[in-house]
DNA sequence: GTAAGCCTTGACGCCGACGTCAAGGCAAGG
DNA sequence: CCTTGCCTTGACGTCGGCGTCAAGGCTTAC
């Protein structure tokens, strides 16, 4: 198939695809025209790269499984590398949740604090508008 | 003060500021030599800011607590804009945090499975070294 | 006098993962 | 023949938050 048949199929662009190919993680045979050709196994190793960037990896983290796959293995994460890959990014995440929850509760705390020390409390229920945003003179 | 001082209180740089200036978060006199010159309070709102952007807001996010804090107020978060701010911020960490604890669960069960596929186990214990990146032909 | 250390504006560089445009080639259908 | 719709390469744009020069001015210390 053509590259905008594959872009199809895996639901991205043709600048994505060609994207990948000047990072070296797709190749592709040429027609006599110049036109690039892939066949289900560029399908597969796309899937793969598709499926860690939904995960949020950096497309230098999919190399190994698609390094994997073209040492013919039967699925990326059949290496030790891969795999390697799959320990940090679960390490990478469990430090970010810890971080985001340790702001989420900071910013939480103080969403509480500052709507006690407004005066007509945490929701405006009989006000047509809020008039803060006006400039008040001292 | 000037410029470099007040970089240096509040632990950030001579270009972040101007930059902060740029975007008319932060307002500055100047002598006549045409140097910047802040005061105290410029200093608060610029900590106000430094905050905040700890805490991963946007600079745009920033921006209420700011006018808050220009328009007198005691503190940046008393306004209801800055509340607002707040309070779609904890949706957006809230939902961030979910999205993440789910994508950990998920590299995590790949990471367990692919793990359990490879020959040697979990770690390798009496090999010298993992030959896995080598080819393999066949 | 001159070097050091502040400051000024302006402008380009960086990162990642592409989007978007330009200018053109090739093939099929009417 | 001409349009439509694929494809090609090349190159510049995007976003945020600055970093890093360049070229120059002011002041202070030696």
């Amino acid at each position: 198939m053509r590259i905008g048949e594959l872009a199809e199929r895996v639901g991205t662009t043709t600048r994505t695809l060609r994207y990948y190919e000047s990072r070296g993680l797709l190749t592709a045979r040429r027609t006599e025209q110049g036109y690039r050709t892939y066949d289900e196994d560029d399908l597969r190793l796309l899937q793969q790269i598709r499926t860690l960037q939904d995960f949020g990896f950096d497309l230098e983290e999919t190399r190994p499984f698609v390094d994997c796959l073209r040492a013919g293995h039967p699925a990326g994460d059949s290496c030790p590398a891969s795999i390697a890959v799959y320990r940090r990014k679960v390490a990478e995440l469990d430090g970010l949740i810890d971080r985001l929850q340790a702001v989420r509760a900071q910013v939480g705390a103080e969403l509480l604090r500052a709507e006690a020390e407004l005066p007509h409390g945490p929701e405006p229920r009989c006000e047509l508008g809020t008039e803060w945003d006006t400039e008040r003179e001292g």
